[in-house]
RNA sequence: CCGCCCUUAGCUCAGACUGGUAGAGCAGUCGACUGUAGAUCGACUUGUCCCCCGUUCAAAUCGGGGAGGGCGGACCA
């Protein structure tokens, strides 16, 4: 695969990348550059996390070598999200969830090195580096960088401001070349950006992947279970999720179902060498079978394509996708049932 | 250590002065209309009024104690 192949396979079906040049200047220089991202074990895991993990595989194939961060102490420095208590066991329900999602989007989770955030935030090195950055970050900074991240309250806590300053500090600690996350976690990286050099560290690039709308419409919220799905919803659930949805007849934007079938659904079907079939009775037509997103989206523009057919196919072909994960997930019910004990146990 | 303020529906809050077993908006649920959903109408649901004790025929409301949260002051060898 040459460089340009290579660069392809990292920026498609993002958001953003800061920068193309700087990412094919990483092939040209390595065989295998570096890539993380990380994720604070706090709510259950959903779709919009499998989308952003999705891309872990276009990674692996592009010769990246990634790391995926367990963050537990930003679990809690984030107005104490996860109870400190829970830290351990939330890290075993993620970290077990991660390597489901990377199997189901038909990647090898042993090709992805796991590592947790206490594992070397606590360590003399990384504490050093931390508080000379404390020490030279003003406050608007720190809030600016992290005010797409961190719970925004009436009354926020200093956590909040650290846990911003130690994403950036990550980056450099886990020696990545590029910090990928949602488009959410840009402010954090350009402080890295900014930053890190000042530290006598690289700059890293960064990837970013789009967030997808809720089902509702608008943003997705991880308060709103209506506006989700998770990754532990049964065949009915999900039908009942997309079914409800918000999917204006032949609009594109802020469409949550056909956004799941861009990022998530034909990604992972090209990937399993599956073709989505939308059903649809004699009268309205009958069936339909797509190979790629373009043709969905070009016909439920164009009205060919109705919503009500649209959904049922849509709801089934995401469970198919979330399925793997869902088995495993229910196979070993104490990880749910440490990881939330109030819901579960 | 001292003082002041706050705590009522899932959320934001009204009600407290002048005791009479609780309300609005939003959210949610259900119908109508759409071949989906939304929007729009129509209907409906929701409570340890932070906890304990007391006064009273009667306490969200008054008194005392406590918990949690917030703000300020003082202390600064």
């Amino acid at each position: 695969m040459d460089t340009a192949e290579r660069t392809e396979l990292v920026t498609r079906f993002t958001e953003e990348v800061v920068e193309v040049d700087e990412i094919e200047a990483l092939f040209e220089e390595r065989e295998n550059p570096t890539a993380y991202i990380g994720y604070a074990p706090t709510g259950e895991m959903h779709i919009g996390h499998f989308t952003t993990m999705r891309k872990l595989a276009d990674f692996i194939d592009a010769g990246l070598d990634v790391t995926v961060l367990v963050a537990d102490l930003h679990a809690h420095l984030d107005d104490a999200k996860s109870p400190f208590e829970l830290l351990e066991a939330r890290s075993a329900y993620y970290e077990a969830a991660i390597v489901g999602m990377i199997e189901a989007a038909g990647a090898d989770p042993d090709s992805v090195t796991f590592v947790r955030g206490t594992e070397y935030q606590l360590e003399e090195p990384y504490t050093l580096d931390l508080y000379r950055m404390l020490a030279e970050t003003t406050l608007s900074r720190a809030k600016r960088a992290g005010s797409e991240v961190v719970r925004q309250s009436e009354n926020p806590k200093l956590g909040g401001l650290v846990y911003t300053l130690m994403q950036a500090l990550d980056v450099a600690a886990l020696d990545a070349d590029i910090a990928y996350g949602g488009i959410d976690q840009r402010g954090i990286y350009m402080l890295a950006r900014e930053q890190l050099p000042d530290s006598g560290y690289d700059k890293p690039a960064c990837v970013f992947a789009p967030l997808l709308s809720g089902l509702s419409g608008g943003k997705m919220s991880a308060s709103e279970a209506s506006s989700k799905v998770n990754l532990t919803d049964d065949d009915d659930a999900v039908e009942e999720k997309i079914n409800g949805a918000y999917c204006p007849a032949g609009e594109v934007e802020d469409n949550g179902v056909l956004e799941y079938l861009r990022f998530l659904v034909f990604p992972v079907f090209e990937e399993r060498g599956e073709q989505f079939v939308v059903e649809r009775p004699e009268e309205y037509g009958g069936d339909l079978v797509y190979d790629d997103y373009e043709a969905v989206e070009e016909d439920f523009v164009s009205g060919e394509l109705h919503p009500a057919d649209l959904k049922p196919a849509a709801a089934a072909a995401i469970s198919a996708v979330i399925a793997p994960v869902r088995e495993q997930l229910l196979d070993n019910p104490e990880l749910l049932e440490d990881a939330y004990p109030e819901k579960y146990a």
